[in-house]
DNA sequence: TTGTTGTTTTAATAATTGTTTAACAATAGA
DNA sequence: TCTATTGTTAAACAATTATTAAAACAACAA
């Protein structure tokens, strides 16, 4: 079970062009993840921006970092990210069947 | 599919602990929906405060309106919602099989 | 019409957030 | 050691966002 608090760190963390490109990368990258400097560049963002922008990723628990040598490499934290999606949706339509055609509900 | 200007914006609505726990009472009332003065009552929130938050909401696409008399009823948007879920976890792990645990990836 | 209820809007203020530049640390290789 | 590479931090500024109180609006009832 997640806390509201939580959640809203994790919702805000994404709710940025950025961060959302940068998790969303991560995402595709799976568990190696990416360094730095390649997540830079792949984004067009200065190395400070991105810097600031991962650090607010990685406090809200959607990211992890790895240090080998100088590299700094990233991976997104699936389990954070499955947890914040399962709060968005949970107790949804009061449990019962929804006549919706989707998946989550 | 959706853009990802569109994504920050749904992301940056639920960003907030009063928008996201409208949003989720909305998720859990079903497609029905709830009065603005209900919702303001039970999250303990002025109607000013409430109209404010709702708007944004709105303006995300996240949430519906419905006019029933002097009554405005709310009502959780779930096709907006599971697209926004989707966009986060597109090509997740490159389309690898994941190693992970989790049903998203 | 007049009053009452339900909701939204406006304006003012306070707080938070993103970008840029420059400086700083740590590692690797010559 | 010296130098280049990789990445982070700090400070300043601009822009956005949330809250509050007051006023306005809209629908209904007496």
């Amino acid at each position: 079970m997640m806390k509201s608090a939580q959640v809203v760190k994790a919702l805000s963390a994404l709710a940025q062009p950025t961060r959302l490109a940068i998790f969303r990368l991560l995402v595709v990258r799976g568990v190696d993840g990416m360094a730095a400097g390649q997540i830079a560049d792949k984004l067009k963002v200065s190395p400070a921006n991105l810097s600031f922008h991962v650090k607010t990723l990685t406090h809200a628990g959607l990211i992890s970092q790895r240090l080998d040598g100088r590299f700094v490499y990233y991976a997104a934290n699936f389990t954070a990210m499955n947890n914040m999606l399962a709060y968005l949706t949970e107790n949804c339509c009061a449990g019962t069947a929804c006549e919706l055609e989707n998946k989550q509900c």
